[in-house]
DNA sequence: TATGAATGAGGCTTCATTCAT
DNA sequence: AATGAATGAAGCCTCATTCAT
């Protein structure tokens, strides 16, 4: 069941610790001067280890991007599948979906540069498995027949910029209703502050 | 009439154009690569001008970057404040913006890469704007009171994210129908697809 | 008599005031950073002309500088051969020269950046006419025989030297009576302070 | 005894052979071309290193020449004071300084070219120590009371001045004998030649 | 003659990547 | 594996100089 072993000897530990090291570095820099920005130095100077050993773990800046991305879908998909999948009603589905991604962003550390967490949709790459499990909400009754390509990237683009605004100092909860609010009877049935 | 006068020789001229061809330049390279990522050299290569006429107009890659912000935010802001001022209910208030914001990013032209999107959310600058427009109007009863804050974001998201389905082939009115109407009423009065 | 005409016409004046304006503002441009780090830029910039104009006068930096030292050459030069000619005593000869030539560097204006003020020892390429002068005193009695080319490079280095306390504030006649007293009797004729 | 380890592996060896092949260069390209004049390319092209290189060692042109001063200062000021402190006699305190300094000019070996020279004076950061040594003299009655600064001053320009002759084939001694002779009892005491 | 924009050479510096140790 | 110095491509920018107006 374990993706990976765990390290089984001195020498893995270690190898294992350098990876998570340079990733843990890659996140920090991506964060704090955007990924387009970041250097492969940069990286490295955010570190104790060698330039030449960062080449031992990646190729490229791009591929710890792509770990890093990995590395949080792991934990974000699997856990939006399931609340979408454990709702049984519209309001569950769209308030967990909202309420998950919100504090899995703030679990993420939040310094927060623009750049990164743009690029950080990306990081979702949820993307698809939201319409889907949009259009088998369709399917279930449980969401009204609409487009759901449509309602994906409305779901989406509320969701990354409301985060904003709780990375700002807006408390989850408060953001979550409002954005659930919203979607389920728009204008209108939002809190009145 | 005019701001400034027309280009009065043929020398002037040839300035006006170049400073033209840098921007529309600028506009292709970041959008195509992203800010972060374009480089000087990318700009002026993007020309037939010669490295060093670059800086005859522009100090850097940022100032460029302003100055097309500048001329965006000044055709894009106006243009949102005034659907909004002469909005006479919810609806036109939100489907005139909706529609104005569609237009404009489809006029813009642009590849429109991610990063530049992103980054060019600075152009609405008018997020402010939008705020203000969103408390004038609850004021004077066209919108339902609640959290402007959190509203001003929504939009927002909705707008940026809904306008990269129409970059990528969705039709403007239907989108402009779909926001308003999700913004409006919530999931139930979506448009049956 | 006169070296050069006067300007004869309004063209005339113009031209004779702009290589003016660009002497004087190359003079001040190598007194605050140097020769060596001055550039053709850096002296337009210093003057209300426009970069072209500057080679219609001057091909090169190096141009204007050698129109500079031969203008203060034109200036001091004939001075110090005039007072060294009239000398009868030692004493003259060599009390003149100094005072001759510190208020000629107190004149031309105090910035004096070290790096110019050493350049400007080639100002001065009177160099060969203080040894002739100075073996002229020697053959005429007037100084003892000695090395002729070292004595020159000493009374040089002393002028420079001891120039460079005037421009501290220290005061001329103060610095003439010192170098005098210790060129004719050494140390031990210096004056008490 | 060493204040510095020894180069330990081949690798310590080459990286200090580098610094010493930047430093030589550096030293080459400023005597010829004049510390203002040279540029970070003229260094390394004075080298068989890369251009990258340069940057390992040094982080600009001034620091390499502060590296090259501090070397310097750190030879000849010590022997300076040495010799200076040593003395018994005002004409050894006299010679003495001349005479060390000499042989450490020629020492250095460099063509010289005059705006090194300059620049290199501040390598005589002694002055202040000069100055000091003066003035400790003329307490202990070894030399004559008079103005200090300006004795320093006109020993250094005498000092920089002469070694040029030096540097253009006089000898050491008898420039160093017309020297001494000069200072200590003025035009009437020199050298018949 | 004066102007000032255009040019591209060339200076400075950082970067990704390699490779001997 | 880890190291970190060496490399040279490539980015940034300023410069001297030309030349159309």
């Amino acid at each position: 069941m374990d993706a990976k072993p765990l390290p089984s000897s001195r020498r893995e530990l270690t190898k294992t610790q350098n990876r998570e090291t340079i990733l843990e570095a890659a996140r920090l820099v991506f964060a704090q001067i955007g990924f387009a920005s970041a250097t492969v130095r940069d990286i490295i100077r955010a570190t104790h280890l060698a330039s030449g050993t960062f080449y031992n773990y990646f190729k490229s800046k791009e591929q710890v991007y792509q770990a890093l991305r990995d590395e949080e879908a792991l934990v974000l998909r699997p856990r939006l599948r399931q609340v979408r999948a454990q709702a049984v009603t519209a309001e569950e589905f769209i308030a967990e979906s909202f309420r998950t991604f919100f504090w899995f962003e703030i679990e993420k550390g939040g310094a927060g540069n623009e750049r990164f967490r743009l690029d950080s949709r990306e990081v979702m790459a949820g993307f698809d498995e939201l319409r889907q499990d949009i259009l088998a909400a369709m399917t279930r009754g449980l969401l009204p027949v609409a487009d759901a390509g449509l309602l994906t990237a409305a779901l989406t683009g509320l969701a990354f910029e409301l985060a904003e605004e709780i990375k700002r100092g807006a408390e989850v909860e408060k953001v979550t209703s409002f954005a659930t609010a919203l979607v389920l009877g728009g204008l209108g049935g939002l809190p009145k502050t």
